[in-house]
DNA sequence: AACTATTTATAAGA
DNA sequence: TTCTTATAAATAGTT
């Protein structure tokens, strides 16, 4: 459509190129628009001259995103790059993962467990009496440990009350110009254990 | 261009719709070829009509992940960030329930419980007698289903053993064209508990 | 889906 | 670039 029939093939005066890509995108865009009015269809249009400057045109109700997604939906193909890829693996990784010492855990609670045969219920067993028997040590160590810290209140009590016994009876023979608050430490074990 | 002019806005009647729509998109397509090759340009044109079938054309020497990266450079419009920061968050919040379960998992198998306070290794001592109690029971059950399944075996063996007998005993008084080979069952359980 | 009168886009020239 | 304009191309309404 112009002064003569021109063949569809790049055109090599650079000049001219560059002319007729600036008309063509203009048109190209003016169209995009008016179907887009027109026939109340999405449209995304995005074009790179030699000019490297970018031209764009999407319909206007319509974000570029949800074209996409819904380019993506409708042909599958992967425009995701690698890094949306990697993520997407790694959820359904540990998605897997969890479901897996989910499984366990209930197993360990002894949920879900009717599915499991002989051997696998003695693997379990043994498993739970084992942490059974770690629990119990681990128990008589705080307990343990609670005592020697109970001993050792102790003995500083004893010592305090008696500094605490000197201070009286040396305040009972003269004059002290303010008061000493002091007060036997209780031993704390009974609340802890 | 056409029998007569039309105004640009949303035409309303939908089969007139749709007619226009395929007859534009297939020019608008055309002339994104053309700018295409004539111009050495690149472009992409995603298009949705009414009926949901999207039609797509892209610069054959470029792939759409190419452009949609050059747009991102271009206008620096982030149209992946939201995704991610969302795929990003799902794993984070993955990861931390993992964790969690991990803890609790080596804790049910006796491990690290030193940091565990009197408090907590009574109940995690709970929890596990608890669960050793169901697979006790669990194991019971699969035992006695056994039990049963091997009652009902040497019954029918001592069944078939019968007809055996009587099997041999007829052979025993009359001529017989074949011979039956009847071995009595085995039970089984053994191999099983 | 074809036709065609008309409008629109644009190639070449200025 | 932008304008002009002859001509090619697209397409609205019709069949």
């Amino acid at each position: 459509m112009g002064r003569g029939k021109i063949e569809i093939k790049r055109i090599e005066n650079a000049n001219n190129r560059q002319v007729t890509y600036s008309k063509r995108r203009n048109g190209l865009v003016k169209k995009a628009k008016e179907i887009s009015v027109l026939c109340n269809a999405k449209v995304s249009l995005i074009i790179f001259g030699g000019s490297k400057k970018m031209h764009e045109y999407c319909t206007p109700s319509a974000k570029l995103t949800d074209i996409l997604d819904e380019y993506h939906r409708q042909c599958g193909k992967r425009l995701w790059d690698a890094k949306h890829e990697n993520l997407n693996s790694e959820i359904d990784r540990m998605k897997k993962e969890n479901d897996n010492l989910q499984i366990k855990l209930r197993h360990l609670n002894g949920q879900d467990i009717n599915s499991l045969n002989h051997k696998e219920l003695i693997v379990l067993e043994d498993v739970l009496e084992n942490g059974v028997a770690y629990v119990r040590d681990q128990k008589m160590e705080v307990i343990n440990s609670h005592r020697r810290n109970h001993k050792m209140l102790e003995e500083e009590n004893k010592e305090l009350n008696y500094y605490l016994q000197q201070l009286q009876d040396y305040k009972s023979h003269h004059h002290m110009p303010f008061t000493f608050r002091v007060q036997p430490l209780q031993p704390y074990l009974q609340e802890r254990i």
